[in-house]
DNA sequence: TGACTGACCGACCGATCGGTCAGTGCTAGC
DNA sequence: GCTAGCACTGACCGATCGGTCGGTCAGTCA
């Protein structure tokens, strides 16, 4: 609290005077990032046809969105960690569980298009996707050493190469099992 | 230091007589856990074949074990999330990079085989699997509450349902922009 | 028996940190 | 010009916590 009123030019007891706690200046931070983020995606979900278009775009725009904002999202992470179930619901209140069904119509409209395979069940890919970018924002300072992981170098080849998995799978193309020499 | 040293049954400068610091006692425990962990993880990279199951079974048992040690992990979680050298140095001097590289080797060998389709990043792949497991771990108390996630629920069928997005991707069976009605 | 070791302990320390409080100065409205 | 209200402040508080210190005690070995 003393280097937040610091960096805002003012004494630490002003901070408690806007403030009520910690606890309440913080929620309002999250608040405002769930609403930012919600903001920034909007626009992302128009995308018509191109699934793996769109997934690149969204997997690049949301890393991105993650690195500039380090520290808000590093307390939201820490929330997380805690489990009590005040920051379950500070977390499902600020609207993280509202941004993440816009995603998912978003695939369900996909799937209504015929351009997601109808099977996929859209809740766990946008739990996938999302997962993977927290996971690289969490620990890019491990990925960025290993040479496996190359790929995360720069933000757009590992977005495109992203996509590309997502869209395409593991499968090889003639289906499990088949032996084929190139 | 205090509960833990109730927990253990000693006092509290007993576990600084062991422990020079908590620091110190932190890394031991960290190190003993990637090590169990690739305890654990070897007999699951042996299958031959069904890429799919053993995608099944490997979520499964990482999912469980993530679980099951949850007190570890928030604090591994928590010194990723620190970003400090010191952490990263921890962090894959203990052993988590190669734990990643038993994995990243055995989607490798898939590719050899032809289970696994050739153009795939076999380091992004394993990321993107670890992701979702860490990521349900982190977030457990938020998906449990969301309908749309409600595979989630069980680690059975998340497990099962993950190794099926993984293996088919989001593709439709016959290409992007083919529009079939039932 | 006596020197030595290592596990163990209670009491204490210094620093940090969230939060409080009595008071100060500025400004808007009467 | 007076005052109510507001932003603001420095000094302070109580609790927590990592870590230290002087010392006890049981076992071991020569």
């Amino acid at each position: 609290m003393a280097e937040i009123a610091a960096a805002a030019g003012v004494s630490k007891a002003t901070v408690f005077h806007h403030y009520r706690s910690k606890r309440a200046l913080y929620e309002a931070l999250v608040g405002d990032a769930m609403a930012g983020f919600r903001e920034q995606l909007v626009p992302l979900l128009d995308a018509e046809g191109d699934l793996q278009g769109s997934l690149r775009e969204f997997a690049a725009a949301h890393v991105e969105r993650l690195t500039r904002m380090q520290g808000t999202m590093r307390l939201i992470a820490r929330e997380m960690l805690s489990g009590t179930p005040a920051s379950s619901d500070l977390l499902s209140g600020s609207g993280m569980t509202q941004n993440f069904s816009l995603l998912v119509d978003a695939l369900r409209r996909g799937q209504a298009q015929g351009t997601v395979r109808a099977e996929v069940d859209p809740g766990l890919a946008v739990f996938l996707l999302l997962s993977a970018n927290w996971f690289l924002f969490q620990t890019g300072a491990l990925t960025r050493r290993n040479p496996d992981l190359a790929v995360t170098g720069s933000t757009d080849t590992y977005a495109a190469e992203l996509a590309r998995l997502l869209y395409f799978g593991l499968a090889p193309p003639a289906g499990p099992g088949h032996q084929e020499s190139p």
